[in-house]
RNA sequence: AGUCCCGUGGUGUAGCGGUUAUCAUGCUUGCCUUUGGAGCAAGCGACAGCGGUUCAAAUCCGCUCGGGACUACCA
């Protein structure tokens, strides 16, 4: 640990344990995911809290099913779940558990609590006990069944557990106070019965703990230090600790912080959900879904992942990230780490008059300028090539310095080009210029020392590889989209979030790629291949874009 | 309305009685450049308000204002 670091007010408590020597000294975190749905970037930051924390002190991290509730919960989740966690980078070690491994445990500890004459079977129905409970301002009223004895409690329990009632129909409550200020401690239930087959332990119990008792004995029992977890649970807080006081058993530390919200996105797996089932998005691994397996279809690397959710920083205050930090981090990572190859998206043909037909001139381009490890690769230049249609302007506009008639611009890695000729179609559309070069520049060198202010990206029109393209852009039009109260949130899903370019040309290297490899198309962004590439389709996700200075110069105009 | 939590540049974040109020992102400008990328340099921009304690308050106390969480046999 770097003492001289700052330190989140999560790290303070931990220094103070280890000072006071709280849990002799062991740090030990969990990340206890519902198997209800895919992991995203919310998910991902509570991953790097846990289990950077456990990291950091040398501690343990454990990934934990919190699978109580079998009506939500599938195998497919687990599998995801656990795919995505290690692809994060978090070492849960042999520590891959299950908190329906605990159940009878769990039941254990609740015949104690009925014994200690904690804890009553209750004969209300969902509707009754909500009646019962009264609200924020009304205090509720005492169960009926609140003064059964402890015999007549445990016989109940116990025929509970053996299946003898229908769901719903009975409860396990915490005796506490009908009137507490605090709605969690109003006599809540820890177990309901529910004849369901539960995707771990199948068909051996029908009765299944609830969350806020739940939750205590499983970090109790795993021996954890630390319990990180939301703001959301701050108020079950006091039921946490009351159960583990009442049972007189380990006691672990729940801390909370606020949950990350990225701007432009949501993070509501319920909402998640929604855009997958309405076809709104392609599926849960839409590059544009802020899930794990989105970000991983997109090209966004752990690394950045983990570096975006350390940048967040920790803390008690609701937040909304912006986006763009993640997109920094991305680059940042993917700067160090891509080779540079050149694509063009949207081809502009040229004709070299002056460079040989049938020639094939191969150059010498360096592949990450970042990474000298990273070597060099043969660009094949031939008479016709395509640029991007950008970088041509036929009458220039102030501050734009890269191709116009007449003028002179550098073809990375190549020659010194100037544009002679320009050709139309009826619609008096560019479709073709035609250029020459300066056949002493090969490489991209002036022979004469003379300045040439752009260097544009190119690529073979003869030697290049046809491509589609698709691009993506935020989901949602505004920073909140959930913040806007008259307004559904599907209003404000981006219609420009998807696009796919056909017919974009690439140079010949990348046919060596694999599915989920990243490239740099040189000046234009960072691109992975999609799964959905083919031997001889390939497709090409843009993970972001390369910072660029001239759009936002265009733009601000 | 009740309980609990939280207010530092646009967005996040550090600060723990004395600082030119940190860092990142963002934005602006300059340098450099065979990516208008990267890098480098400079700049912009904040202590919610009001009282109090103190020689001294972003830091401690009180009030006000503002924001968030919570009324599932979900987690």
């Amino acid at each position: 640990m770097d003492e001289s670091q700052s330190r989140d007010f999560i790290r303070q408590v931990i220094d103070e344990d280890l000072k006071t020597g709280k849990y002799d000294g062991r740090v030990h975190t969990r990340f206890p995911p519902e198997p209800n749905g895919y992991l995203h970037l919310g998910s991902a930051k509570a991953i790097w809290v846990n289990y950077g924390i456990a990291d950091e002190y040398g501690g343990k991290f454990n990934l934990r099913f919190d699978d109580t509730n079998p009506i939500a919960e599938e195998k497919e989740f687990i599998d995801s779940i656990v795919e995505d966690v290690k692809w994060l980078g978090a070492d849960f070690e042999d520590r891959l558990l299950f908190s329906s491994d605990y159940f009878q445990q769990m039941y254990d500890y609740a015949i104690d609590l009925i014994k200690k004459g904690k804890a009553y079977v209750c004969d209300l129905n969902a509707e009754d006990m909500k009646e019962y409970r009264g609200d924020y301002n009304t205090p509720g009223k005492n169960s009926p069944n609140r003064e059964r004895s402890v015999e007549e409690n445990l016989d109940l329990f116990e025929r509970m557990k053996k299946g003898e009632f229908p769901d719903g129909s009975k409860t396990l409550r915490a005796k506490i106070d009908m009137t507490h200020p605090n709605m969690n401690m109003r006599d809540p239930p820890m177990y309901r019965i529910l004849h369901a087959t539960h995707p771990h332990s199948g068909d051996e119990w029908c009765i299944y703990p609830i969350y806020d008792w739940a939750h205590g004995l499983e970090d109790s029992i795993e021996g954890i230090t630390h319990s990180l977890c939301s703001i959301e649970f701050e108020n079950h807080r006091p039921l946490y600790d009351w159960f583990l006081d009442e049972l007189d058993i380990y006691h672990p530390q729940q801390i909370e912080f606020a949950r990350m919200n990225v701007s432009y996105t949501i993070m509501s797996k319920r909402f998640l959900k929604e855009l997958v089932t309405k076809e709104l998005v392609n599926g849960w691994d839409d590059p544009r879904m802020p899930t794990i397996c989105g970000m991983r279809r997109r090209g966004y690397t752990p690394e950045a992942v983990k570096e975006f959710c350390y940048r967040a920083g920790i803390a008690k205050k609701a937040n909304i990230i912006a986006f763009e930090l993640l997109e920094a981090c991305v680059r940042d990572d993917l700067n160090k780490k891509a080779s540079r190859v050149m694509g063009v998206l949207d081809p502009l043909k040229i004709v070299i008059d002056n460079f040989p037909e049938g020639e094939i001139d191969m150059l010498d381009a360096i592949n990450n300028p970042e990474d000298p490890d990273a070597g060099s690769r043969q660009v094949p230049f031939t008479r016709e090539i395509f640029i991007e249609r950008a970088d041509f302007m036929e009458e220039p506009v102030k501050k734009f310095f890269r191709l116009a008639p007449g003028r002179e611009v550098r073809l990375r890695y190549a020659y010194l080009l100037t544009c002679n000729d320009i050709i139309k179609n009826d619609a008096g559309d560019v479709v073709e210029l035609h250029c020459s070069v300066d056949l002493d520049s090969r490489g991209g060198n002036a022979p004469d020392g003379r300045k040439v202010k752009a260097t544009i990206h190119w690529v073979s029109a003869t030697e290049s590889i046809d491509t589609e393209i698709r691009l993506y852009d935020r989901l949602f039009t505004v920073e909140n989209p959930m913040g806007e109260k008259d307004h559904d949130y599907k209003e404000f899903i981006n219609p420009d979030s998807f696009k796919t370019l056909a017919g974009c040309k690439v140079e010949p290297a990348v046919k060596d790629l694999e599915h989920g490899d990243t490239v740099q198309f040189e000046r234009t962004g960072y691109f992975c291949v999609d799964p959905d590439s083919t031997d001889g389709n390939i497709i090409f996700n843009r993970t972001v874009g390369l910072r660029d200075s001239w759009a936002r110069m265009q733009k601000g105009k």
